[in-house]
DNA sequence: GCATTTTACATAGCATGCTATTCAATAGGA
DNA sequence: TCCTATTGAATAGCATGCTATGTAAAATGC
């Protein structure tokens, strides 16, 4: 009845409106914020690694920054060496969004983890990389 | 860096693929899948009863039913009683994927918990019941 | 050097999922 | 009864994610 795959689809898209909602008051959403946290910790980087440091898509990578640029979040200028690579980098509203978003995915993450104690949580997490790991192998 | 959130929204994409993958020779969506087996389980559910069963919001059920009657896997016809109701039943097609489709799901389960033993399965599976029942309430 | 292949990104088209709104039918209360 | 509230479903509009394809720049091989 409830495979893993169902409950994992389940589990994401609670996690999805919950992040969603902390997050509206800040202008950003879920997906924007996941490459910010690749920004925040270098900013910078091409289309390309934020592709592999998110593991998606790179038809949504383009799609997502092109919002994220819409919305004031980044910039997109070719490289000097390159001009096939697009340099990625924050504007200043999206430097000024990392201490209130990064909360905010905090809460959501330990209000979603509040049943389990410290093992548990360990558990989960260790369980579902594992389970990644085994998918992203082929 | 993986946080909880992180790796719910990962191992449902990837979930989503390789079920997606394994679904299309039979002509059958990810989506389409959840909704036959709550049919196959029991036929002739209102479209509100689908929503309670999938937890998920009714106007995405409405556009998955669209699609599934489009792909003529369900019929929807209003119900005699109150003509807002829409009675949803499966077609001849849809009755006679239930052992293949079933497979396919189940083998990708399968697959994606390969990596752990029995235990480590029940456990990933009841971590992750609990955290989306914390995340339900409410 | 030039043709071919590869790489980086963009675009098209679609499925899934959400929120918000609308519409019609039914239920409930005065 | 009639007016209002509620209910069941459809629709609009959008974000996220996918596959498939197009385009331009760079790299490679002869």
């Amino acid at each position: 009845m409830h495979s893993a795959g169902y409950l994992a689809n389940h589990f994401a898209r609670l996690m999805a409106v919950g992040l969603q909602r902390r997050l509206k008051p800040l202008g950003l959403a879920p997906a924007q914020f996941m490459v910010l946290l690749e920004l925040w910790d270098r900013d910078g980087q091409t289309q390309a690694e934020l592709v592999v440091g998110l593991d998606v898509e790179q038809a949504t990578m383009a799609n997502t920054l092109s919002r994220m640029e819409r919305d004031e979040l980044v910039t997109r200028n070719p490289s000097d060496e390159d001009k096939r690579v697009k340099i990625i980098r924050l504007t200043e509203r999206a430097k000024k969004l990392r201490v209130p978003a990064q909360k905010a995915a905090y809460d959501q993450n330990m209000h979603a983890l509040s049943d389990l104690d410290e093992n548990e949580q360990f558990q989960l997490v260790q369980l579902m990389q594992r389970a990644v790991s085994t998918l992203k192998r082929r």
